[in-house]
DNA sequence: CCTACCGATCGGTAGG
DNA sequence: CCTACCGATCGGTAGG
């Protein structure tokens, strides 16, 4: 069960070298630098993976399995509907503004690998998508449903959610405002308000339907 | 009136070098590419420059000017009101679709500068921040003209159409889905649906006010 | 896991 | 505007 000690340096390295991406950005993780800080040697640190990008690529894996730990898995076990996108957005929201102070490997590693080719690209690209699919499903179910308007368009609702969440990022992290998260929050409230069915049947009832 | 020779290769120079900054970000633009590109030695470029943050500064400088040009200058010819507002936003639009091939450093920017420190992300962020406190003061003049209701909160509405024009860089350029555009179109509508005063005074009158 | 390297590239300088 | 450099750093390798 215990893990070796190679195992555990390993571990080790990664969760440093993913502190030092979500700073510097993935492009902006170096072997030497990562070394420095594991007080390793540069080649003792790039032994425990084949390359640089083989080492990239770990860390978004790493990434992508925390963010599916705090956001994704919890929020289905929320009710279908509008409870469950509901508990997506604010988990993810939440998520995000904690990421203020580190950086979210997600909205960096978008801009950094817009027009670079390759394995990590094409990785980020899978995991970004796999999210947004995830969105788009808990939207349509809520319109399903019936907790939102039939004939509500579940990309262009989770588009809005998305620049939502990319606005926080750069107004708290570049610009620096206060209060960006709680203008997340008021623009989806308006998004649901407008969204939402007016003769709702209720067909998800948190209440009922939360296992307990 | 003519550009001295000097002047003339310093300004192709700054030109490519805003190709290069818009595809590989600020931090991307090496003077060695930038040297190959010119077919000039790298001290040859160098020395129209006094440092390679000098030549970053001016690069987002030329930026600004092109992005005032092109955005911020025709539409406040427009008439006070939601017609600027709309000219702001739809212009704005129109060049970040443009950019969706090339890059927007506005965006990228924000991105490679929110954590590093220095002279360059002090410039970018006051362009940023006056480019939204035109679209603040814009947003103010449609409220207190009558065209929004009263008690609109103009920084609200405009985080959620920069949000809007984030999530087109994000998912055109990054995830390369279509329509997305339109998307912002869309959601920039709904907004001023929401927001628009139902009893409008027609404060502004675009016909009658447009210098003709 | 280490030392000791490699070639390439970085920003920048000297001297013309 | 050039050639010819500098020290630093990059990813990666050899050999142990």
């Amino acid at each position: 069960m215990s893990m070796r000690k190679g195992e555990m340096t390993r571990a080790a390295i990664l969760d440093v070298a993913l502190e030092l991406a979500s700073r510097d950005g993935l492009e902006g993780l170096t072997i030497g630098l990562l070394a420095d800080r594991m007080n390793m040697s540069k080649s003792g640190v790039f032994a425990h993976f084949g390359s640089r990008e083989d080492l990239q690529i770990e860390v978004l894996r790493l990434y992508h399995g925390r963010f599916e730990q705090e956001v994704f898995f919890p929020s289905i076990k929320e009710a279908r509907g509008l409870p469950r996108l509901e508990a997506m957005f604010n988990r993810w929201l939440k998520r995000v503004s904690v990421e203020i102070a580190s950086g979210c490997i997600y909205i960096s590693g978008a801009v950094e690998y817009d027009d670079r080719p390759g394995p990590i690209r094409e990785a980020l690209v899978a995991m970004v998508r796999a999210w947004q699919e995830a969105l788009v499903r808990g939207a349509q179910q809520a319109i399903d449903c019936g907790d939102l308007k039939p004939g509500t368009d579940a990309r262009q609702l989770v588009y809005e959610m998305y620049g939502l969440v990319l606005a926080v990022h750069h107004d708290a992290r570049f610009l620096r405002l206060p209060g960006t998260v709680e203008r997340a929050h008021r623009g989806f409230a308006r998004l649901i308000e407008d969204y939402r069915n007016p003769n709702s049947k209720q067909c998800s009832q948190p209440e009922a339907s939360a296992l307990k």
